[in-house]
RNA sequence: GGCUGGGUAGCAAAGCGGUUAUGCAGGGGCCUGCAAAGCCUUAUAGACCGGUUCGACUCCGGUCCCAGCCUCCA
């Protein structure tokens, strides 16, 4: 059983799927102009451990995540940099994808595009047109009448009257309310454009979402997610999009991430105060990122700085620490899953709202057990080590051989550390513990450390 | 101003009306030539003020503070 905080109820609530064993799931996802930040990030890693864990427990799964690859932001610097739109959005497609491979994320089930999905949004706006609740303007932009949608509001709690007194003053007021939103803008010299009953334009942003959203999961699906900052207006334009034509209930559930924040304040693209996720991979491996955003709850703000990723790779190298030169097994696991109710307790923090923090800290319990065990019982402690494995790949991470994880990235060759470690153990035999502890400091100062044990010296990086 | 969230030990971060969160850092110990890693052990909480209760960090009310949305943003 699956409890999931529902946005629109403010309540979490036990996911019933609409149909049976299947789970429609769509996630708002980039705009394609730029590269990812950890903002993005946190969507990208955070949906990617929903769907899998709705995947382990229904039947099948369908996880769209759409692409905006047409918007004034992406006209305007394709202008700026002097190049194709397409060109543009491509090259940031691939970034993006290359930015979840190093996050260690699976493949949405959909992608889908804006610009391939243009004949869907056409067919919504006419639909809405039909119903009287879209309505062409002088300038011949099509617009929403908010007005004429009697649930305006009811994703963000805001009432329309509330809005209208804020509402700033429209410079177009082309529109018979101020909150009315472009479904359908028409082209201006020397941007992109599709054909339309109504003229050559383009979409305005809302409306790719309600339009692929359904057209890939029905006009009714389970669940929608996507930043807290697109609750308003982006989804509450949404439900009104997809309520008023359909004439049916949009979305079930409602996920809102969070927001990761640099000292203490939202990291955005307006208030230009965002890591891209390719900076902090210079400096941290995409595994250590990817911890650090599933230590916190996905509805809590993630604070980050450098001292939070440092905690994120420090925990992370505990737990291949502790698998490290181990034989891990099946053969015991599942009677070691069951005498201890570690994977039950897994899966129920996760059951709850997708409580990662929890579901970590029991991965440390069973780092722990295994580091007690290795000693006592080979075979129990290669079970739980083997059961860890497992638990920490359904969160996505100790996917790598420990060694391996534990060795990337140093700055001189495995041979020389190798040498280094024979010259040092010479000198131990000897006793000639300066020369030891010399060998062993200067691999210190390029952050290669030294582990002696009853089975021999290993290292890893720092 | 309206609407949302939130304030937990040195730091990060959870659950929970009465019983160990967890990771890092600190103290003591074991192990080690010494370390490191690991293990054992230990200290440090719940913004403030009231209320409900046998008992509240956990429920209710108020105060203060912080963040977010109300304009493009994941």
């Amino acid at each position: 059983m699956i409890k999931i905080f529902n946005t629109l109820s403010k309540k979490k609530e036990v996911l019933k799927p609409i149909h049976g064993d299947h789970v429609g799931i769509y996630v708002c996802g980039m705009t394609v102009y730029d590269y990812c930040h950890m903002g993005h990030a946190r969507v990208l890693v955070m949906f990617d451990i929903i769907s899998r864990h709705l995947r382990r427990n229904f039947k099948s799964v369908n996880y769209v995540r759409n692409i905006t690859d047409i918007d004034d932001k992406i006209i305007k610097r394709a202008v700026e940099n002097n190049e194709d739109i397409s060109t543009l959005t491509e090259r940031f497609i691939v970034a993006m994808h290359e930015d979840e491979v190093a996050l260690g994320n699976l493949e949405p089930d959909i992608e889908p595009r804006a610009t391939d999905s243009i004949d869907q949004m056409l067919y919504m706006i006419k639909s809405l047109i039909d119903k009287g609740i879209a309505y062409q303007g002088h300038n011949g932009d099509i617009y929403y009448s908010v007005r004429n949608f009697d649930n305006y509001g009811k994703l963000s709690g805001k009432n329309l009257d509330e809005l209208e007194a804020g509402a700033r003053v429209d410079v177009e007021s082309d529109k018979k309310d101020p909150l009315d939103f472009v479904l359908w803008k028409m082209a201006k010299p020397n941007e992109p454009k599709w054909s339309s009953p109504w003229g050559d334009g383009r979409p305005g942003w809302h409306i790719e979402c309600s339009a692929m959203s359904t057209h890939h999961l029905g006009n009714n699906f389970d669940i929608h997610g996507g930043g807290s900052d697109l609750t308003f207006p982006h989804h509450e334009n949404e439900i009104a999009q997809s309520e008023g034509a359909n004439e049916c209930s949009f979305v079930n559930t409602w996920m809102h991430l969070g927001f990761v924040n640099l000292d203490n304040e939202k990291m955005s693209k307006s208030l230009n105060n965002f890591f891209t996720i390719r900076t902090v991979l210079e400096n941290y491996d995409g595994e250590t990122l990817r911890y650090f955003i599933m230590s916190s709850h996905y509805r809590s703000p993630l604070n980050f700085s450098d001292e939070s990723l440092e905690n994120a790779k420090t925990a992370l190298t505990r737990l291949y620490t502790s698998i490290r030169g181990i034989n891990a097994s099946d053969a015991a696991m599942d009677q070691v899953s069951m005498r201890f109710d570690f994977e039950s307790r897994f899966n129920a923090a996760l059951d709850d709202d997708f409580n990662t923090p929890i579901a970590l800290s029991i991965l440390f319990e069973v780092a722990k057990l295994v580091n007690t065990e290795r000693k006592k019982d080979e075979d129990q402690a290669g079970a739980l080590a083997q059961l860890l494995i497992k638990l920490g790949g359904y969160l996505g991470i100790l996917k790598s051989i420990p060694e391996e994880y534990l060795q990337q990235g140093s700055r001189i060759s495995d041979e020389e550390i190798e040498e280094k470690i024979k010259q040092r153990e010479e000198a131990r035999i000897k006793k000639d513990f300066n020369l030891s502890d010399q060998i062993r400091d200067e691999l210190a100062q390029i952050g290669i450390v030294l582990e002696d044990s009853s089975t021999g010296t290993s290292w890893r990086k720092a």
